[in-house]
DNA sequence: TAAATAATACGAAATCATTCGTATGTAATT
DNA sequence: AATTACATACGAATGATTTCGTATTATTTA
């Protein structure tokens, strides 16, 4: 297991973790807000989702319920493998590097980051 | 411009980042030594690259010598901005920490994540 | 109950990425 | 000069993703 999600399909997926268990047309209303998609696209989309085992659903009532089998942090994580691997060859440092380093991050932002960084310090001498 | 490469493209951009300018044959040659690739599917995939403009030529001599437009950081600082808008939703803590939490990492590598964040911490009152 | 509304199922078109075969031309070798 | 080796160009098959139309069935409402 453990599968990379397409574009489309992570696109639902936040949808759902956003939102919890929806069906079909709420999460095609929900998509709608951003971009025009017509609701047998969405529909389709979310039965390929099951098929694969990305979704369950709940066929109880007319319209079915749908609910991702994965955590948001997995999927985070197995993405951010993907591009560790392929586009850092590996170097954790070097994507650290590439998303902390010059970029205009918010101020919130930058003191959600020094915070992690202090956790991280605290922890320094466990981990390394 | 500013477009993201595919992941073949990205194999061959890698390659030439690695190696410096190359001819199709040495790439191919290269790709194969990791995995089992046609010599002319290397050859259409640069030349689909060089359409796209991620790749410029010299055509003088018989064999093409290829050379990529961009450099490898602008490249992975436009994939990790990408990474960071649809699968963070725009967190940049989010991925830092996801990046950085409950891995592996090497010992090399954290300590090369150590002067990392030393060095932002030198910085730190010039940011924050 | 008949008509309108709304849901799923499913086939298939449209698009994009990847792969390779064949044609063709140029350089090297015998 | 003829054969062999090697390069590019290009069309097209394959496969995966995304899109949507149509058929069918169930529910609501007039």
């Amino acid at each position: 297991m453990m599968l990379k999600p397409t574009e489309s399909e992570l696109e639902i997926m936040q949808t759902l973790w956003e939102c919890g268990p929806l069906t079909v047309r709420q999460v095609n209303d929900l998509l709608n807000q951003q971009r025009r998609v017509g609701y047998t696209t969405t529909l389709k989309m979310m039965q390929i989702m099951t098929d694969k085992g990305l979704l369950t659903r709940d066929t109880d009532h007319r319209s079915h319920v749908y609910t991702p089998t994965l955590k948001s942090e997995e999927v985070q994580s197995t993405i951010l493998d993907h591009v560790l691997k392929t586009v850092f060859k590996g170097s954790r440092s070097s994507l650290v590097m590439q998303a902390l380093g010059n970029h205009s991050a918010t101020n919130e932002e930058m003191e959600e980051i020094r915070e992690l960084i202090e956790k991280m310090k605290e922890k320094e001498d466990g981990i390394l």
